[in-house]
DNA sequence: GAAGCATATTTGTATGATTAATAAAACCCC
DNA sequence: GGGGTTTTATTAATCATACAAATATGCTTC
């Protein structure tokens, strides 16, 4: 069953085996089988106990593990994890893509985005405004071919995260961006996104006016459309 | 000096450095002063090298650290911090309560919970709604002193973050238990809350009826009548 | 001055020994 | 037998030491 046994990238072997490791967790490969113990994972990988100690105790911190003598080394329920952990999202991501996954991803962007525009649009500086204002100018770049469509996106949402003045709400960026990825890569009939531009332009504008409900409802219409997209192509898969 | 050497609590060594460096590092306290390299922190902890360094390791897993060979060990600016691992959130609130803080709580909750309860009206099943039930009885029993009205008003507001049936909004009840914890300090002239259990009933009401938008607004009701203590006497929020 | 080299510092890795926690089995007393 | 106690085996936790790898800094050389 050497089928998890990817490259793995990494700087060193620690993170080589927390890759390799956390990916199999939040695979489910740790569903039935018992979780390796110390020595079984070093010997397994090749490498030093203080190796694998180190890996075990990052998992630990991110959730996904529990060490207790005796006991040994077992998998956290799910609902410990943590989910918006950077690490735990991709690997989540990268297990076969799943509609379910991509629905729930946009249910939490229709919770944070609007409000995080609402806000922006109380207490953006002008340091905010600028970046969405960038933002937008590389979409509109991106509409000729001048700039990616796809980073020119993630950009001006994670600006208006960002200028929201709320570090909560700029931590989803993670969330944001692999959204978004992910979404092309599910809908992969989006487009350069000729009608989005207006639609991100109007709440940037509403931003600027200072207007937190114009705000909200431009972006809540934005993320709506991309929702009908996902359902739209549900269509050939499972519904849940 | 032996200021932030704080009891500590934690199952062995490990736990235990992590706790207190963790909670040093949040508040601050390496803000100017560069952070101890991994023999310095060993010896002065007391601890050996390998204790020091799994606890490094999880720290760096939750964002708090980043190491690197010749240059040390150095905190991540507070971006890159994991906000929603719920040690960091302790940590964050264990420093000297700031209303800003608790103001970006709720404004999160503002964006989460009601659309998290109109989730739960869409999709909520059987177990669910017997958890939101159950959460208000508790409320109700509180109101005659049979019960803590702290704790049973955030097994309400959990079980509605479950009943979500989505495990991105689940992974609040961290932040809204702590956010509520957080707020009876600050505004502690909550009362048991009598005028709160019908809004709460209101929610369940609507839940159960399966409408949506109901179940929104009267969550979003509930939300800014805290948020109206939080910010004082001042205006009411800034909502149409 | 620019390119390359030496060096010192710090994390990374490996290994062996010992200790502590604890679940399960063995035991004992009644 | 049954209920409590003790032993035992297993596993993580801790400590100590040695060496390797990475890399910023400063020195050398041309």
């Amino acid at each position: 069953m050497a089928e998890d046994d990817r490259p793995a990238p990494g700087r060193n072997l620690t993170h080589r085996l927390l890759e390799t490791t956390g990916r199999q967790i939040v695979t489910g490969h740790y569903a039935e089988r018992p979780f390796p113990t110390e020595a079984e994972l070093a010997t397994g990988h090749r490498v030093s106990r203080s190796v694998t100690r180190e890996a075990v105790k990052m998992l630990t911190a991110k959730g996904l593990l529990s060490a207790r003598p005796r006991l040994g080394t077992t998998v956290q329920p799910e609902a410990r994890w943590n989910l918006f952990d950077p690490d735990v999202l991709r690997w989540l991501l990268e297990r076969p893509a799943s509609v379910p996954l991509l629905r729930q991803f946009h249910q939490l962007r229709r919770a944070i985005e609007p409000t995080a525009a609402g806000l922006a649009a109380q207490t953006a500086d002008a340091a905010g405004l600028a970046g969405i204002a960038d933002g937008l100018v590389r979409m509109q770049q991106a509409e000729q071919g001048h700039d990616d469509p796809l980073e020119a996106d993630i950009a001006f949402h994670v600006a208006v995260l960002r200028a929201s003045n709320n570090p909560f709400f700029a931590q989803f960026r993670d969330v944001v961006g692999t959204a978004l990825r992910f979404s092309i890569q599910v809908t992969n009939r989006i487009k350069g996104g000729t009608a989005d531009v207006a639609a991100h332009g109007a709440v940037l504008a509403a931003i600027r006016d200072r207007d937190a409900d114009r705000a909200e409802r431009a972006m809540l219409a934005i993320i709506d459309d991309v929702s009908d997209l996902i359902e739209g192509s549900a269509g050939g898969g499972p519904r849940a």
